[in-house]
DNA sequence: CCGCTTCTTTGCAGTGACGCAAATTGGAAA
DNA sequence: TTTCCAATTTGCGTCACTGCAAAGAAGCGG
């Protein structure tokens, strides 16, 4: 018997509409694990031995370009799945997943992923929604980062991140946990340089406040303007 | 009774592993369908009635950036499934297809979707793979257009259609179906004049001969090298 | 065969973004 | 506290790429 209580899950999106005991079933399963901020979950290429569900903390997934430079392909907020290769035909995982803070999980062997699927019909049609939803995500980054300026780039990963992450404090709008300018760039495709001088002119502007791995959302209304590409320049140093 | 023999579809990636009497039954419910080049299969936001397989021609999946420039996100070739709206748990079409040949498809009334995912298990299998292939291959355009330069971009495209899409003629590789330089930026994320420039230069050197909407690849060594980005440069004009 | 449309080429000027270098700041560890 | 390292800022020169404009080429329909 599992020390686990099933209503941990049972809110989550890829358990939606499943019945309490299939997910108490599921969760006989699962071990329970931590990753301290920074540390690799699982890397690119390596034998995708699990598949995990992020119950608390958020996950960057993480690309490496032939020249060695690193691509965040998406971010993971709790609840969420990953690390699930078996779903799509892969004995291997396509990418490296990096806790972007202290990280708490649940990791099933990949081994049952067939099983499980067979035995619950509704855990694989959301688990597949999902996946049809993270394959336009990728595609709204695609023509993102085909037809749009660094600046509206930029504008809207603070957003996103902010929407998806955000904790309202006395300030405005915070991002959750540690985000180094270097972090942002490599979401937006530019160079922290970039995003350094972007951040400090909103700054001056009054629409952000940031620090050392840290930013707030002051005026969002603002940088909806710059994300769509009608935002005033705010003026260059 | 179908007029339409099921060693049509027998040998393609989505039946792959399946019973022949399975793909008979599938085929019966299909209905043969032709576009010409230039038509649209479907539009972004329509109502995902019907799901397709490409038999002949090439298709285009295009994405409307919001400032109304074009982003081709993907190219289908026949033998490949498009408009799967079902498959990822959506109602209506995520983008445009539009036939960049003449097109013969099989069209399935969507409302099938679920009843052929239960009936052929095969089916739905390939079906989920070949959607994370999708998801991988489009996380890889991400890398790509985060980290390479149009110059790079523009020679991996030319090399993925005439890999995908050659036929061998006595001067090289020819892609076969009209593409114009639009066509190529709109891929690539740049612009026709830059597509241009870059196959000006690379006929200069001897490395592609290209004319009104054909492209045909001569030394794709020497194109490898570029998108790689260990290209000599060939001397500016 | 002519005229129209669509696609392509290329000169040129303008600039957004890069990337090095060096100084500065902030936090954590000793 | 002091030390040390990582993150951040910012000046400056450079360049890849853009985008207009105008001319040339190719194919199609009448």
């Amino acid at each position: 018997m599992s020390r686990l209580d099933p209503s941990l899950l049972t809110g989550l999106p890829p358990f939606s509409g499943m019945e309490r005991a299939a997910v108490s079933d599921m969760l006989a399963s699962a071990k329970p694990l931590r990753h301290p901020k920074g540390a690799h979950i699982f890397r690119e290429g390596e034998e995708a031995h699990s598949f995990f569900l992020l119950l608390d903390g958020y996950v960057r997934v993480v690309k490496l370009a032939p020249d060695g430079e690193q691509v965040i392909v998406r971010f993971i907020a709790s609840g969420e799945l990953l690390g699930i290769a078996k779903a799509i035909g892969r004995e291997t995982y396509p990418a490296n997943a990096v806790a972007a803070a202290d990280c708490v999980l649940l990791a099933w062997p990949s081994k049952l992923w067939e099983g499980i699927v067979a035995a619950h019909p509704g855990f694989a049609t959301n688990t597949y929604a999902m996946l049809g939803g993270r394959l336009l995500d990728t595609q709204d980054k695609v023509v993102e980062l085909a037809t749009e300026r660094v600046e509206q780039r930029v504008a809207n990963a603070v957003l996103k991140l902010a929407d998806r992450t955000g904790r309202k404090t006395d300030e405005g709008i915070l991002i959750d946990f540690p985000i180094s300018r270097q972090d942002i760039s490599e979401m937006t495709g530019t160079t922290l340089y970039t995003v350094s001088r972007l951040l400090s002119g909103w700054e001056q502007a009054g629409w952000v406040k940031s620090s050392r791995q840290k930013v707030t959302l002051v005026e969002g209304h603002k940088l909806v303007m710059v994300a769509s590409g009608q935002g005033d320049r705010p003026p260059p140093l």
